[in-house]
DNA sequence: ACTAATACCATAAAATCCCATATAATCCCA
DNA sequence: TGGGATTATATGGGATTTTATGGTATTAGT
């Protein structure tokens, strides 16, 4: 079982490359499986998900549908926006222009662990994230 | 198992062509099957199946208890907007006019994936489709 | 023979891979 | 425990490969 937790903040090079937490992608590496980013239907944030998982997502939506409109939504939100990502050989990944206007990345990010995933977010709108999560927990 | 998922802008040339997205285009070349194009039932916009998908609707429909009354019609409505395409070396194929009106599309185009499909927009009505999802589905 | 569709090719641009160096962390022995 | 040696990590940049795009040649159809 592979899990992400803590939180890291790094930043973006000139070839808008971001460098993946050690412990995050020793993860991914031991795992042996693919990586997929997704924008998220929570937060302006960007989250990495393991094969297995994404599995299990697909296989709830993927029924046999030709015939009926329901499931539409629910693919486009969902499949529309998730895509294999490729580490380098030093742990990094490419950042789209498009997920830097979603999730708002100007140059310094967060990653946030979040047990069978994790994010990626702005550093200082993750920071706040946290502050705000904290502070509704202690209630 | 062939999946299509991501979306990706694209626009068309002055000789109607419009380039495959990389990912898409590789699925389909490993796949070794034939793709085809169809008519949207839900939307304005084209879709692209693969064979096996093609032939597991159409075993659907001739399945004997199977919308057995309006039978007639719905191959009517599916075989006769479906049509085999071929996609050159650079993985581009040729839109008809006919597909164009159909889809409102006039230069910008987005490819939205699908999971065993993936459909062709206009690019905003494209993207307001994927918006309208993603508010459906954050409720 | 002329038009139109298709296949083929050339080039520029961009994404990817790979290596070099600097920096930091860890280890091991005195 | 200090401090040097070794290993691992961070970061930048260059080279190669892939992709995007437009155009030309060839084929087919009328």
């Amino acid at each position: 079982m592979s899990i992400f937790i803590s939180s890291f903040i790094s930043k973006i090079d000139k070839k808008n490359r971001i460098t993946i937490p050690t412990t995050f992608k020793n993860t991914i590496t031991k795992s042996k499986e693919k990586s997929y980013l997704f924008k998220s239907l929570k937060n302006n944030c960007l989250e990495i998900y393991l094969e297995n998982k994404i599995n299990s997502i697909i296989t709830l939506i993927e029924e046999d549908d030709f015939f009926s409109r329901k499931k539409d939504d629910v693919k486009t939100a969902i499949l529309s926006d998730l895509e294999e990502i490729s580490i380098d050989k030093e742990g990094r990944l490419v950042l789209k222009d498009d997920h830097k206007k979603f999730s708002k990345i100007i140059d310094h990010i967060i990653y946030i662990g979040k047990g069978n995933y994790f994010e990626i977010w702005d550093r200082s709108l993750g920071l706040k994230h946290k502050e705000i999560a904290r502070k509704k927990f202690k209630k």
